[in-house]
RNA sequence: GGCGGCAUACCCAAGUGGUAAGGGAGCGGUCUGCAAAACCGUUAUUCACCGGUUCGAAUCCGGUUGCCGCCUCCA
């Protein structure tokens, strides 16, 4: 079985072919660190970790490096509104950006270099740009001359042309062609500033992905990913910049995600749509978010509701409660491999079949160009037939080869769920947390929800059934929904 | 205006020419003091519309309609 990548530069799904046998370098579009990201950074983001996690789990050796970038006109701007400098803004932007990723269980890049501390291999590539003719300088910057990189526009599929016709490009004079971009740009006196050989100024912003890249992963490298909205003009540049300096091609793979919605548009900054990451996660779990992320293809559109993040959660919820079953219900299975398949199929032949299956599911899934909502899928069949199997014994716990099966599925499910960064916390934990981020979210207590419960079991026991059902609905009205079990009275919050 | 994408049940959604995964919601049942949760059953003879290719199309081709994105900072 082969991976297959839907590649931006052919329009095709291809078969993945890393340029070095087993190994894959891997570069992704970081954020420019100017304010606090928002969802659609984080569909970016996890997209990406999942990338990242099933690359791993296919067994390739990955470099995954993401920028940061740390300079730009919006941290300027920035820093001058709050009357700071720019590294104060940035570095406090650095640090939101880590405890919004944390909180979201994406993994680090191998490596984060800053913007800032590879200028002198951005200066290197524009010299010699400008060596050979490609660049020039105008006034105080330096500018990539398009019509001198004959391939411009095959990444995003236009021609010089076509761009020109229907071009909303404001006309800059310092510019031989409008479509031209900035490479270097002088500084205005008072706005930071490094040295080069054209004067003092700071990099444009497409420069700082060619030199990171090219510096971390070599000339050309196998992956580079983003947001739909980088193909143009971010990662045409990009690849203008280095082919025409290095002579090689850049990148073998384009990986673009698609953007979260909101009422059917883009959710951006410019609109002004948008909900910041700590914000959704006030209400949301970070795992709830991501399954909702990932229940829908990475480069289609995913629109953002209240609904759909319910969908999700009830659907994280029921994986979670069979995990959670299992662990109850099956204390101790016996060793795993000390029961012989026949005996495990001869416990429930459908169960036992899914759980040997998986694997290869969802292996062709994930190949298929990262289908992980297909994947999901399959995740699910297996759950299903899990807890249909663990109803079968109704209350009682399972034993021998029974609760081996049951083992069995749980670790499966759990294990590829997990190269999705989904299930990966002990089922107790999610709960309690998801009742601890609503509780906070609705004003309540525990201790006034447990309070009630107690008087409402207290009027069961004396079968007061009219008082108990009183004391229910009042706690339906604030929200809470009880699960009365063996073990005692259960509740969430709904 | 140029370039590109999407349209599958009540909602979300997978579907890689061979006869429609999965999740949510609803309804009926089992369980329960009653519920909830869970399980079982059920909900698209059909994939926006019109043509074509094919033994066979949601899947391929052409056209129509609608929605979205990029072309300006943007994940």
């Amino acid at each position: 079985m082969t991976l297959t990548v839907y590649n931006t530069l052919t329009k095709k799904k291809e078969a993945f072919q890393p340029l070095e046998p087993g190994k894959v370098r891997l570069y992704v579009c970081g954020v420019t660190v100017y304010d606090l990201c928002h969802v659609g950074h984080a569909r970016s983001a996890i997209v990406f970790d999942v990338i990242y996690r099933y690359l791993k789990y296919r067994g390739y050796d990955v470099t995954y490096v993401r920028n940061f970038t740390d300079i730009d006109d919006k941290i300027i701007k920035r820093a001058n509104e709050e009357g700071t400098d720019y590294r104060t803004i940035a570095d406090r932007y650095i640090a939101a950006f880590y405890e919004d990723m944390d909180a979201l269980d994406v993994l680090r890049p191998d490596l984060e270099p800053l913007a800032t501390e590879n200028i002198s291999q951005m200066i290197e590539i524009i010299r010699r740009l400008e060596e050979k003719g490609i660049a020039y300088q105008a006034g105080s910057d330096v500018y990539f001359s398009v019509e001198k990189f004959p391939e411009y526009g095959k990444l995003s599929g236009r021609s010089l042309d076509d761009m020109m016709a229907g071009a909303r490009v404001e006309v800059d004079p310092n510019k031989k062609n409008p479509l031209d971009f900035v490479l270097w740009k002088g500084s205005k006196p008072g706005e930071p500033a490094w040295d080069s050989p054209w004067g003092p100024g700071r990099p444009g912003w497409h420069i700082e992905c060619s030199a990171m890249g090219s510096r971390f992963l070599g000339p050309t490298f196998d992956l580079h990913g983003g947001g739909k909205d980088l193909i143009f003009p971010h990662h045409e540049n990009e690849i203008a910049q280095s082919e025409a300096a290095f002579g090689v091609p850049f990148v073998r793979y384009w990986i673009h995600n698609g953007f979260v919605n909101i009422n059917n548009e883009k959710m951006s900054k410019s609109l002004g749509n948008f909900f910041t990451i700590r914000d959704i996660l006030k209400s949301v779990h970070p795992e709830t978010l991501r399954l909702f992320v990932i229940s829908k293809h990475y480069r289609s559109p995913v629109d953002f509701s209240d609904e759909a993040l319910a969908e999700a959660e009830r659907a994280l919820e029921r994986l979670y409660a069979t995990l959670e079953e299992v662990e109850k219900r099956v204390p101790d299975a016996p060793e795993e491999g000390s029961v012989h398949e026949k005996a495990l199929m001869a416990q429930d032949k459908e169960l036992f079949e899914k759980i040997q299956s998986l694997p290869d599911q969802f292996r062709e899934a994930m190949d298929n160009d990262f289908n992980t909502a297909q994947a999901i899928g399959h995740l699910f069949e297996v759950q299903r037939a899990l807890q249909r199997f663990l109803d079968s014994f109704g209350r009682k716990k399972l034993k021998g080869p029974a609760a081996a099966l049951a083992r069995m599925g749980a670790e499966t499910v759990k294990g590829h769920a997990g190269v999705l960064g989904l299930l990966t916390r002990p089922p107790e934990a999610f709960f309690r947390e998801l009742r601890r981020l609503k509780v906070r979210e609705k004003g309540l207590s525990e201790a006034q929800v447990e309070e009630l419960i107690e008087k409402r079991n207290q009027a069961r026991k004396a079968k007061d059934f009219e008082e108990a059902d009183r004391i229910r609905d009042q706690l339906t009205d604030m929200g809470v929904q009880l699960e009365d079990t063996p073990e005692g009275t259960r509740w969430k919050i709904r």
